[in-house]
Formats: structure tokens, sequence, C-alpha cells
DNA sequence: CGGGCGATTGATTGCCTTCAAACGTGGTGG
DNA sequence: CCACCACGTTTGAAGGCAATCAATCGCCCG
């Protein structure tokens, strides 16, 4: 599947930061660490996908982030996690100690330099988060979402979304309606076609990106 | 005024991280640092405030955190800033070159570790006001705001907010209507006063906790 | 005293949520 | 093998919360 077969159970988080780590099998819904537990290890989805989120005291819920194959998670600046993750479906896993991460990064400029990296990338994407969640309408969140979604798991021209309308519309601050009534107006649009419910074929992406108005 | 008069221009990253910078000084509106420049300088407030803020291709803007006496900002982990500075009003700033920090950062790991935990908080701001903006109510985002800066800037039982109905509205994904009446509920439930527009009085800190319902 | 800006208040609109029902699909057990 | 059930999704109708439009107020400064 996969061009190179040895990078199966290693975790790389640029081009001069590669660890080796353990697999692990998460079933759909499984948590794969909670808030206020020790941030002990980092993550990269092999296979499968991963949301990550926060909850309100009254229980509502908002996601943060979702992760797919490829991808790494979980690589917290605190002691510990300050944010709860769970398996989308059966996903697998690869972990590291965070403790050799740190160790490779003190003997390593440029294993530092790419943790920072990662960590620009991930704040970054935290802010544009805030763009959408604050000053954007259910329609643009929505083209915005599968803008970004596709550009990480588009091969071709179409792509199975891992995540329900609910994960949708707990990222996008959204209800489920609102995300179904979207998916169907961009569908009208002919910006997507929808051949089923999880799966989106991209039929033109620049009417969508109007749509996002980013 | 201050209790040290020798910090006036060092920045204060934590207690293995200080450092000393230039004083500068910004009229109201000045911007600070654009999206895109060259992230060399990191910033800490001296006296008056900023603001930072992302902006929609077609000129909505989103306001992603204030920064108040005493605080650092523009603390960019990677090469150019991905957002803008902007001083709330006549502001006093320590200006500090991140080589500085970088270098401080290689030689001494625990000034390393105040950066991190800089990083970090920085983070965890940026997921909390994700979840204020993605699924909390007009009168429960004024509520976690007031709490908020509150806890930053109380002297006693009253404060000056250092920003406009606009800059709130901004921050909190509303328009400065919505703020205003949201204001005025919460002076008539006790929970505040308002003497002036900028000025509160905290009177019930425990029904603006319940309000905020985080 | 007049002008300008920010804040408040009121009236109305509209977008998204809520409530409700029907649809489709995948899985299970009869 | 098919009927049935559970769950996720879609669609429809109604309601509500915040946005928009609009007017007034208050304050600072010229």
């Amino acid at each position: 599947m996969s061009a190179s077969q040895q990078n199966a159970d290693v975790i790389n988080l640029g081009p001069a930061l590669s660890l080796r780590g353990t697999r692990m099998h998460f079933d759909r819904n499984a948590e794969i660490f909670g808030e206020d537990e020790a941030a002990d290890y980092v993550y990269c989805v092999v296979s499968g996908a991963v949301r990550t989120m926060r909850f309100t005291s009254d229980g509502r819920r908002q996601i943060l982030g979702f992760h797919l194959p490829g991808e790494v998670f979980g690589v917290e600046l605190g002691a510990k996690y300050t944010l709860t993750a769970e398996a989308l479906s059966p996903t697998d896993l690869v972990i590291v100690r965070r403790s050799l991460l740190e160790k490779a990064s003190a003997e390593d400029p440029r294993a530092a330099r790419c943790w920072l990296e990662y960590a620009s990338r991930t704040l970054d994407e935290a802010r544009d988060h805030a763009l959408i969640l604050g000053r954007k309408s259910a329609g643009e969140r929505v083209a915005a979402f599968l803008l970004g979604i596709s550009k990480r798991l588009l091969h071709g021209t179409d792509f199975d979304l891992p995540m329900s309308r609910a994960d949708i519309a707990d990222y996008l601050g959204l209800t489920i309606e609102t995300v179904s009534r979207s998916f169907t107006e961009m569908e009208r649009q002919s910006a997507i076609a929808l051949p089923s419910s999880r799966h989106v074929v991209m039929r033109n992406r620049s009417t969508l990106a109007l749509a996002a108005a980013a």
C-alpha cells in the first residue's frame, strides 16, 4: 500500500525527526487520551481517524480537530493533555513516549525545529478555526471544511469522510441538520456530489472556494 | 507605580527567562506587526493594551486575544507572524529580538522550558476560545469574557476595560449591539455595575460564573 | 455650544436551531 | 433469505436568538 513499508511503526514529525514507536489499535469511539491525563505520549495515525475535543461543564462538545492517516497529534507542550482524543472508526496508531521526543530535540537542534514547526502549524490551525467559528455563516463553514478535508485526503476527484454529520457539526459550531442542509445545498449548486452520505465527489472546487469566502 | 522599577525594560517569560529589551511607544490603533511580516521580535506590554487578530478576505475581523500590562505576545514559532497586532490605546511595549530568546533557550534548558510553557498556555487559550465561539450563547460568551478579563486586571472590586464594545464583539463573534445588550442584562441581574461604559464593578462573581456555564 | 464617535435601546428581519417525521442502510435474528 | 430494528441522515415546519436597521443618548474635545 504505502511506498515505504519500513515506516510502519515510525512517527515522522519532519525531515529530521523520526521516532520508532509501538503500534496500537482503538475501536470506534474508544478514548485515546483524556483531559487532565499525563501527556506522556505522542501519536501518529496509521489507519482510521481521530477527533480531539473539549467540553463545556454541561456537556456541549466542541471538536477542535480531526487527525487523518499520516498525521501526528497529542503533542502537548504542557504536562497534561488539555483535550480528549477518540477514534472515529477502528483506528491503528503508532505511539511514542514523549520523553523520546524531548531527548531527540535536546540532542539535535534540527529535531527541535521540527517540533516547533509542528506546534506552529497547530496554533495556526487553531486561529483559522477561531476565524471560522466567530465570523462565518453556516454555508461558509461547511465549504471551508470540505476544502480543508479534501486537501488532506483527496485521491483523484473524490474521497470518503471519516466522520459523521454530528462530528462535523461539533467541529463547525453548528447542528447536524444545518450541516446536512448545507451539504444538500452544495450538491444543488454542483459544487459536490454525494453518492452516499460519507462519499464526496469534488465537482467544482472554485464554487466551493467562493462559498467559503476565506 | 510598579513594585520593581528595574523591570522597566525587561521581558519576563518565566522564572528562568528574563531578557533586556528596548522600550517603544505605539499610538491608539497603530499596527505593531502585521500578518506575513518576519516574526523577528517578541513583545511585552508595559502600559496600555494590545489586540491580535485575523481577517477574512472580505474584511470581517476576528480578534484572537487581548494583551494587558505585564503580558507577553508576538511569540511566534514559525518564521512569520500569522496574525496582526494593534494597540488598543496609547501603549508602551518592551521589544526583544527573537534571536535573543532563541539563544537563551539554546543555552539554558530552563529558559527553553519557560518558552514551551508560554506556547502551551497560548494554545490552551486558543482552544478555550474555540469552545466559546462554537458552543456558547451570547450571554455565556460575555460572562466568560468578563470573568477572564477581571481575573487579569482586577484590583479590588472593579477595573477599566481597555477595549471598545466593537473589540469585544469581534473577540466573541458577536455584534456590538448584542454585546451591549448582554452587558445591560448582566447589570440588571446585579452581576456587575457599569458606572461608565468602560468601567466595570464586579458585584456578584458567582452569578457571572453561572451565566458563563463553562 | 456644536460636532463626532461610541454606546445604548428599540423594531424588525432572518438565519440557524429546535422539534418532528420520514428515509435509507447496515446488521441481526428469526 | 428476509423481516425487522437501530442508527445516521435528510427533509419539513415552526420558533427563537442574534443580526440588522434605525434612532437616540452621552461624552469627550474642539
